[in-house]
DNA sequence: TGCATACTGAACCATATGGTTCAGTGTTTA
DNA sequence: TAAACACTGAACCATATGGTTCAGTATGCA
């Protein structure tokens, strides 16, 4: 069965709820990047990136790997698998409840009459 | 292009951060319930619950209706539609490189050999 | 050697979060 | 009408969050 409690997501629902950290996720999608590369480009000082980083790498979103003094962030290998397959899974859980409403949506809309149903 | 900067994202991931919310979603993906109901069920004071579902109702994900004295609640119409379609469209972005990279794993797994790859 | 760079960590601040209690308001029901 | 029920709202509390500044430490380069 589904389970509903995990301090993974926890964390990583956290961690999605940032705008700035979803910015961050984007852009290592694109190539990855330096601390002080990402503070720049979400005018931000070093160190306050560096927690978002933190946060990012806490919820298995983002590795990093320091070399001489530069750390650089990519994107976790698995991200966002995790989250994604929870997602799915409760929607197939409810899937019979969702497709049962859509069905009187779509109904009324190419329709254009009424519809009666009740749950 | 995917857009990383949403209100809407913050608070549905937000909501999502939460195990006793996620507990609650799976419950009225079962049945609808009051806030009574999901109280008890979560060992919580009434009052800590009603907070639960406001958050969950503000991201979307859930629906209330007040009939009476009870407030019925029951699954947001599109719950988790929207964080899906983000993830999804984030994979995608993404899937050149996961995918890139799945095959090295998937080399280094079957043939039981170096496979010697740079970026 | 000496200076600039890149990060790290501690401390601080304002606000948000997850929970509580207590005191209501409105609704049923005996 | 009176009591019980279901919720609502205000106030409070401890802790977490998102940001800052300031003071390091370690590395690279001239």
């Amino acid at each position: 069965m589904v389970q509903y409690a995990s301090a993974h997501l926890d964390a990583s629902f956290a961690a999605l709820s940032d705008a700035t950290r979803r910015g961050v996720l984007e852009q290592l999608g694109r190539t990855n990047a330096s601390i002080t590369d990402l503070a720049e480009k979400f005018h931000m000082t070093l160190t306050g990136m560096k927690k978002h980083v933190v946060v990012l790498e806490q919820a298995g979103l983002v590795t990093t790997e320091k070399v001489g003094r530069v750390r650089t962030c990519r994107l976790g290998l698995g991200a966002l698998k995790a989250e994604a397959a929870w997602m799915e899974s409760y929607r197939q859980l409810w899937s019979a409840r969702f497709e049962a409403l859509d069905d009187v949506i779509e109904d009324l809309k190419l329709k254009e009459r009424q519809v009666e149903r009740t749950e």
